[in-house]
DNA sequence: TATGAATGAGTGTTCATTCAT
DNA sequence: CATGAATGAACACTCATTCAT
């Protein structure tokens, strides 16, 4: 019988509609983010393409900050999947090819929504709240410090937990240019294959 | 005409005039988002400041965004002379010093005024695409392509011009890791000398 | 019909969940204003508070002055209840002691929760102009212009209904101020005693 | 010729001008409190009455609160004009004919604008900003306690503080409940007649 | 009958910009 | 040219109330 199933528990209607509210507003979110920018992103505007009444977004984020803080750790949460997923088990081999997966567990991360990743990175307000930026940065510079440990006679600089945290830097403003402004004239590939010249070079003098 | 001199002057003080208003309000402009951030830099507190009217602000600037721009362009005109300046005479050194003279050049450039440097280079909206950060940017590219080039023979990387602008990338996203943001726990120093090597292993496999 | 008990029952248990739905709403109305303040005071709080959903909170109450009027209500049945006791039997004292004791009473009265009296007096929106407390000032009225006339020979005023009316509002504000707002730099026994001499001086030129 | 008066002040027009749109913007605060009360009275509201923009009202207050209580000088700057210039002359005379000056000079003070001074002293926030209310009563206080000291052979109460601010309090409720809310059921005349009566009674057991 | 997600008119306030003087 | 009073669209946010479930 429809209507009365009593193996859902009670709430669990209601939990999927307020699921699908935060959803439907974080997606607005980042729409006009990428589409119309920073400036244009107001509490209203995003609630009514949202289709949403701006009662409800109220309802499910305290204030404008708290709204794209969430939609920050959305967006960081996925990257971080991405990274993890994909330079995992890359992280016990040898280190060109370590530092190869990384790389491109990296650009991939950056191509899953790069326009809003440029706006959060770059525009949105630090100082708002939960900054998830940093939060993924540092454990990215834990990581890389690790591996630079457990290879530490393999590899030239001996401050690591500065080059690590430089490894970091380098390698997201790289792959910004390339990803992000497409500033560096040249593919994504050569692009790629280039960064992974110049960190094991850092590291190793050489690349092979 | 009764004392019209064709020499220069009779339009001078006006022009000097004009040149000290305009350069009170870039002034109170830089000291307002420097100490009160870019939230606090209304048009009506940036005149007040500047001992000027709001209207003669907008004399000056047809909006916001053009003042903004006009005090981009006046910061980066500084960095640039300070660029030249220091890095300019080590142009024609051997590699490993003109590299270093350049590391160097680049960071004393982002000392000059680092918590504004900051705010323009990530806050400030960009009004449009023609700025003149790109532009520096641009310069920046060109000047090292061609030093790349002229040592082509010494150097690993074949593809000059992304090799260049990954270098400018590079580079400025390190040094403001240390300069501005300083979130790469070491003293600026210490950094300077590793990004040295960064630089140096990557075009030459090796520091020395 | 199967366990129908005409007696009370059946039909009791519902109306005594109702009474205490009720009873939770108007405390949690009165916690919130005495420990909030009016301007915290939302439905939606109100009915966080007593436990019940903002929904059953409109079952009850057609309306957030309708909350407020009730709330007004009871409190003002609490102090009508408070007077009576503590001021009936003296009616037929000598004057002295009658204006003594319906005083103290008064006072007392407004010592049951002087801090929600005071806002539901001054700062509560009365919703419309029927409302509890001038019911209560009204009989107040009523039984001191009786009183006042069961005497008519002992005292000085003439225009009773007139002295009573003012007797009622002298010696309200004389209580609030006492009481509520403390802003007569005394004891409330020294102000008990004063507002005695008041009274008896108006009433009969002498206070013994 | 006119527009080209040199003896007037280069500001003065642009003085008058604000002080013209001030005094619109605070006309228009009490027609809207008056006449439609405090809730209605939202700044967008009043600046539309006034026939200004909603900046110019906040280009004169910083908010508000700060409206309400610049509203509030105004009304108790006027009352005390009254008093001072009704009362100040009767401060030497006889007791009884003092009194009698006191109370007349109050109830005209009430009369300027009783439907507004009854909003501003009971709905009217308190805590917001310079409550000029008790600023006037704090002044009544401390004038009463002088004349009270001034003949203080001459009257009943010893406690010549309590006596002020209980006459004080005593006096204002009255007078409300016969100017403002017209509880009392007898004309303002007799009212008059009756509060000097409670006063003198009280003070010296006889009105005479 | 109870629930609580949803509503939306309305609030106080800001600030880039204009224009009469 | 300079002034600064005036503008008003826009913003972030609240809360009494409704209604589908």
């Amino acid at each position: 019988m429809p209507g009365n199933n009593p193996a859902k528990p009670r709430k669990s209607p209601a939990q999927s509609r307020s699921r699908a509210t935060v959803e439907a507003i974080l997606d607005a979110t980042a729409h006009i983010l990428v589409n119309h920018g920073l400036a244009a992103a107001s509490t209203n505007r995003i609630a009514e393409k949202a289709g949403v009444s701006i009662g409800s977004l109220y309802q499910y984020f305290p204030n404008k900050g708290a709204l794209i803080a969430a939609l920050r750790r959305r967006h960081a949460e996925a990257m971080r999947a991405t990274i993890l997923q994909l330079a995992g088990p890359a992280a016990s081999a040898p280190l060109p090819q370590a530092v190869r997966s990384f790389i491109h567990a990296l650009m991939q991360a950056h191509r899953i929504d790069p326009q809003l990743h440029r706006i959060l990175a770059l525009e949105a307000p630090r100082s708002d709240f939960a900054d998830s930026r940093s939060d993924i940065d540092h454990d990215l510079r834990n990581a890389i410090c690790a591996l630079l440990e457990s290879r530490r006679n393999e590899i030239l600089p001996t401050d690591l937990p500065l080059a690590a945290a430089m490894l970091v830097r380098l390698t997201d403003a790289l792959i910004h240019a390339a990803v992000i402004d497409n500033t560096l004239d040249a593919t994504q590939q050569a692009v790629e294959g280039e960064i992974v010249r110049v960190v094991l070079r850092y590291l190793q003098g050489k690349v092979a």
